[in-house]
DNA sequence: AGAATTTACGCGGTCCGTAACCATG
DNA sequence: CATGGTTACGGACCGCGTAAATTCT
């Protein structure tokens, strides 16, 4: 059982069982790889794959098995060069991230100018999607940490630092009439449209249990994934919008303006996740190190994130969210 | 980085850091072993041992992590082998248990009976040791299973699978006058001076603890780690013994007298505990499964205990013991 | 001085690449 | 017939073993 074998199997995978495709991204020529395979195969003296003919489809039971346990291999592999090139004051290396466009558009860029002006030699990844998608991506090493509030805390394999704390705020234009409310409740709130984020972002989940908790339906007419939609349908009269606090931009949303509602909604925790077996190196600790200090001052009151374990944040509970 | 370049670098630790005794386990040569070595060194450029002059002493700090990661490749390919032989419908391999002196003197020999007898191909190793010491094994991957009672719960690398359940019982020479008191309470008990287990073995933490919860302190004369050597003293004269249930031989221990007494202890559960991240081989599963099946009518009253990860047993709560 | 480790060197195995062959849609 | 995979074979590399040199006990 040989590394490079095991390495053509896990590419083989990656390439969706083309085994040309996996010869090319392993610089190495078809026969190698088809070689490699069947010696797999024939070590352990198991068939591996569901073949059509010559052609692979898939993988069956025991390749599943063995791809994991030869993922785990070179997963460990992977930390030990990571390790070593930590140690050999190479400053050099790619940061993958993942995170929601939330994080992406409004609290990642001054986090990311610090980081960059600290480690030039690094070349940053910046990965989208939705928080599940992003949890899977950690899970798989697709990137190295994820940042996202929602449903970070169930996975066994993760690490979740937590980083930040921000509740939402309302958005209208100008001269709307919900300005005027006085004072601003949940009840309130339901006398306008809505627009906000749909499900599974951005604290969705919390935000409408805090509705349901008072027996109250929001009239959402919209749901949207990312706050620029909003925004951009509050600013054509669609609605009011309810949006993560650090979305609004004094600068640039002049137009809007922006109502605290962190007394009627729980509080949010950002949260930085990587797998709990990867090797971090120096540099990728460094990022969240930065991402946690230039966040520090986001939660308009109160104080901080603990850096470790110690129960939710105060203000209220904050549960692991409806992912 | 090659896998026999690790193999060399765990060896080497495993044989105390001589490169001769590692060549010799590797069936290699000497200078095989330190190119190897000094071939990590290279591709990582780091030091990793602890050097006087050419002798190596052990490793720094770097040296420390990349073993850990170096184990952990080799045992996700050894998963690996494992699962291939397993598939072959080979029914050969090792299986090597940790057991405390109670399991393996009274509990396993029914266990390995029948399971011998079902693998007859299958090598069985029974290592013996304490509590803290089984768990160190199974960890490391020394043994394959650990069968004890104590301290297996807090391991987060390991899956315990609780098995049956158990209590203590009094034995005493044939006519002596603990045998008349009417109840037996621990008040009782703390009248006679008393040979049990010493701490850390066979359920001796809760039994001090029950003395303890009202405010009793027992007299203790003796004690020792296994049930022969309790045995033995009350036999003498020294004391009043206390010792697990499934420990007293009706056909050997004819001139004791056994009196149960699960109406004044906690109820301990034995489990058996194995490497969360470890394959573990068929016959290995099933040597599980006969465990369960063999000791499931030990507990003298009371269902057995369930398969899966459902709360302590009835009767009284189960902490994970004082190791 | 002797044991243990490193350096030097050559042989043998094997791993990959080229090329020809085979199957599938 | 074109695309993708396997079989066949030769050359280059390199990993191991033998032997000599070196260093620490």
């Amino acid at each position: 059982m040989e590394l490079r074998q095991l390495r053509s199997l896990v590419t083989l995978v990656d390439c969706g069982f083309s085994v040309s495709q996996t010869a090319e991204r392993l610089h190495l020529v078809q026969p190698a790889v088809s070689q490699h395979l069947k010696q797999i195969e024939e070590e352990l003296g198991v068939r591996l794959f569901q073949r059509h003919g010559k052609r692979l489809l898939g993988l069956n039971e025991a390749g599943e098995r063995v791809l994991a346990f030869a993922r785990d291999a070179l997963g460990a592999l992977g930390n030990i060069s990571a390790l070593g090139r930590d140690h050999s004051q190479d400053d050099s290396g790619v940061l993958r991230i993942g995170a929601t466009h939330t994080q992406a558009r409004y609290v990642l860029p001054p986090v990311i100018r610090q980081f960059a002006a600290e480690y030039p030699a690094v070349a940053l990844e910046l990965h989208q999607g939705t928080p599940a998608q992003l949890i899977d991506m950690v899970v798989r090493d697709a990137v190295d940490l994820a940042v996202c509030t929602e449903g970070l805390g169930e996975h066994l394999a993760l690490t979740a630092v937590p980083c930040y704390r921000w509740n939402r705020c309302l958005i209208a234009p100008a001269g709307h009439p919900v300005l005027e409310q006085e004072p601003l409740t949940l009840g309130v709130l339901c006398g306008y449209p809505i627009i906000t984020y749909v499900f599974g972002f951005t604290g969705r989940g919390n935000l409408s249990n805090a509705f349901a908790a008072q027996g109250l339906v929001p009239r959402v007419v919209l749901g949207a994934a990312d706050t620029d939609v909003i925004k951009t349908y509050v600013r054509e009269g669609l609605g009011i919008g309810i949006i993560a606090a650090m979305a609004y931009q004094p600068s640039a949303d002049t137009d809007l303006v922006r109502l605290d509602l962190s007394d009627l909604f729980p509080w949010e925790v950002t949260k930085i996740a990587y797998r709990r077996d990867k090797y971090l190196r120096t540099f990728q600790r460094r990022f969240i190190a930065v991402f946690r200090a230039k966040t520090a001052g986001l939660a308009p009151r109160g104080q901080a994130v603990g850096s470790g374990l110690e129960g939710p944040a105060p203000g209220q509970a904050v549960p692991d969210s409806d992912r």
